[in-house]
DNA sequence: ACAGCGTGGGAGAGCGCTCTATCCCTGTGT
DNA sequence: ACACAGGGATAGAGCGCTCTCCCACGCTGT
């Protein structure tokens, strides 16, 4: 304990005086690599411990080039560049308990490894502009990119800026980007066939906003699944994903369809705004209409009845992500990889 | 465009080359400080411009021993430390409307500071571990810290290990750590105040794990309040926070005092399950019996009928955890800080 | 005219780590 | 006995940046 202990903890030079070795075989045994000798492996780990040394990763990051870290990115238009009601604004993106799943499965994968993910909102262009600087500075290796919003140029200046970048979803435009997806399609026929099977015959379906491909794979799914049980014309309303414009499009469209007796809503949030307004209009789920949300958030549990629902298995997708971010980080030339999950029904009391 | 760019981006001493000037002289404009020659502050940030310069982190990091980034740790005794139902596990944290909130805050008060927050996740004794190590290692110069649960050991080893803490919520037991709290019991007579105002003379009262602080403030706070009204007695159920827990005190509440006509829950998620019971048992909400949630959550405006409920601004508390862990950094050694927020009442449709 | 001073700029020493080149030392083959 | 191989350890050169001196220059005061 005769040690100078100057200022701040120690360095590799205190535990290599400690151990009366050099600072290359103290390193050498910190990160496990090449013959050691075991006795003096025990020595200097015994010296770390007396000592109480603990590594500085910017040090280490300034000659390794890596941050062994990276970030999980929230992107998309932001509230002064949408139309919103001055209400959802802000939390917007972090209150969606999409965003929980998608950092549950993040850290879930990330954690085991040692590794923490850097939280990152771009919902401005001046915000992308400064996630962009960031990812830039080397503060992390990669990005995981959840884009809430088409047109979101975010991952395309990411990948021009040669950053690696994992999306959420398939790009809007064709480009050379990894990315995991669902496959909406066969879980809107999942939906289709439960709710033919249960022998509904006037379906109706709120839609995403259409200028998401994911909205769009799970109308055109829904449709064409319909079509195969004999029903070419489904009655369509669109809504933005909100629990409010589900109540809307439900209301839409039991004017349109009184005599609906089945509904596929896109999201669990406008499944749980539809519940709403078939009660108030005296309709009994799952009585008189069935009702079939997407996603399996944890607005289907919550909601009477509880939601039949597509499970979209979000954990396991965005866990994917960070394993598909790693890979091309250790591996930066390979070619883009893309990973397509399959959906599934959870039935409950809805549908 | 004559320059060597061996390999990777180009560095300070490159800058300083194409302008001309010394690798000092550039740190000092891109750093905004000391007087330099407007004039030469133009030839070097045109030479920035020029080379696309990007300082790098780690460097910095290196000799200024601040990482000049901060962790959002959750923290809690994990799924193997606690009683849980499998299907309770896991996303559990981030699935909380809770944890979306006090990200958007965080997030909100750091990203115009150019600072963005590393998320952790300690839920094991391992992780916690982990934590700690990675905190030590200079990774983050604090962390703001939110404690899902009573004892959890992981600020005080934080504090231990001399690193920049703030707390969510006063700690158990006292120790010498900032934090941001509600005026819980404030919130709760304020519940109890509109519920008599409204007539109710039946009241009863739902309250959130006993081992928790808040828990505690709010449940003597609710009863103080209606002693005060001359109401001496509160039949009271304990749940945990869920919506099932709700569900299940309120049933037991039912049984226990049939003729109730107002009921005060200690969060939202628990408010929405009585209102599922209370509907599902014939009782008109807001007719026959009056509900009051707490913390305004998404949950409050999700339900139907929409909750009347206390506010707890989460956003502004986390918003101040980081401004007070930032004031900390600057000053590590002044006296630890706390900030009492106010609540206040939001009346929606139950009561 | 000269000391004194303030201001703008440069030189250079590290921050703590990794990693290549190098050396030493022991065991083997002839 | 000696060359040689090869594992085990070390010395030392940076990684890119900040920051403390220190110098040069022009202005003021006497």
């Amino acid at each position: 304990m005769s040690d100078k202990a100057v200022s701040g903890s120690p360095t590799l030079e205190d535990v290599a005086r400690a151990a009366g070795v050099s600072r290359a075989t103290v390193s050498r045994v910190i990160n496990g690599i090449r013959n050691v000798d075991p006795a003096i492996q025990d020595l200097v780990r015994r010296a770390v411990e007396a000592t109480g040394y603990v590594p500085n990763r910017a040090a280490r990051s300034l000659v390794t080039r890596r941050a062994d870290s990276i970030a999980l990115v929230l992107s998309g238009a932001g509230d002064d560049e949408r139309d919103l009601a001055p209400d959802e604004a802000e939390g917007d993106v972090f209150t969606d308990p999409f965003f929980g799943r998608i950092a549950s499965g993040v850290v879930g994968f990330l954690r085991p490894r040692g590794m923490h993910p850097v939280l990152m909102l771009a919902d401005s262009a001046d915000a992308r502009q400064q996630v962009l600087t960031h990812l830039r500075q080397g503060h992390t290796d990669g990005a995981v990119v959840v884009s809430t919003h088409a047109k979101d140029p975010l991952p395309e200046r990411l990948a021009a800026a040669r950053v690696p970048v994992v999306r959420f979803a398939r790009p809007p435009r064709p480009m050379p980007v990894s990315y995991v997806d669902l496959a909406h399609q066969d879980g809107a026929r999942l939906a289709a066939d439960h709710l033919v099977a249960r022998g509904c015959r006037h379906v109706v379906t709120i839609a995403g906003p259409l200028d998401v491909p994911a909205s769009q794979d799970r109308l055109t799914g829904f449709r064409d699944a319909m079509a195969r049980h004999g029903h070419p014309y489904v009655p369509t309303a669109e809504g933005n994903f909100t629990q409010d414009s589900g109540e809307r499009a439900m209301a839409r469209l039991l004017a349109q369809e009184p005599a609906l007796d089945g509904v596929f809503a896109a999201n669990d949030l406008m499944a749980a705004g539809a519940l709403h307004v078939l009660r108030e209009q005296g309709r009994d789920v799952p009585g008189q209409v069935a009702v079939v949300g997407f996603d399996d958030s944890s607005a289907a549990r919550a909601s009477r009845p509880a939601l039949t629902t597509v499970r979209q298995p979000v954990e396991d997708m965005a866990g994917e992500m960070a394993r598909l971010l790693l890979d091309r980080i250790a591996a930066p030339e390979g070619r883009p990889t893309s990973v397509i999950f399959d959906p599934s029904l959870v039935v409950r009391r809805s549908a």
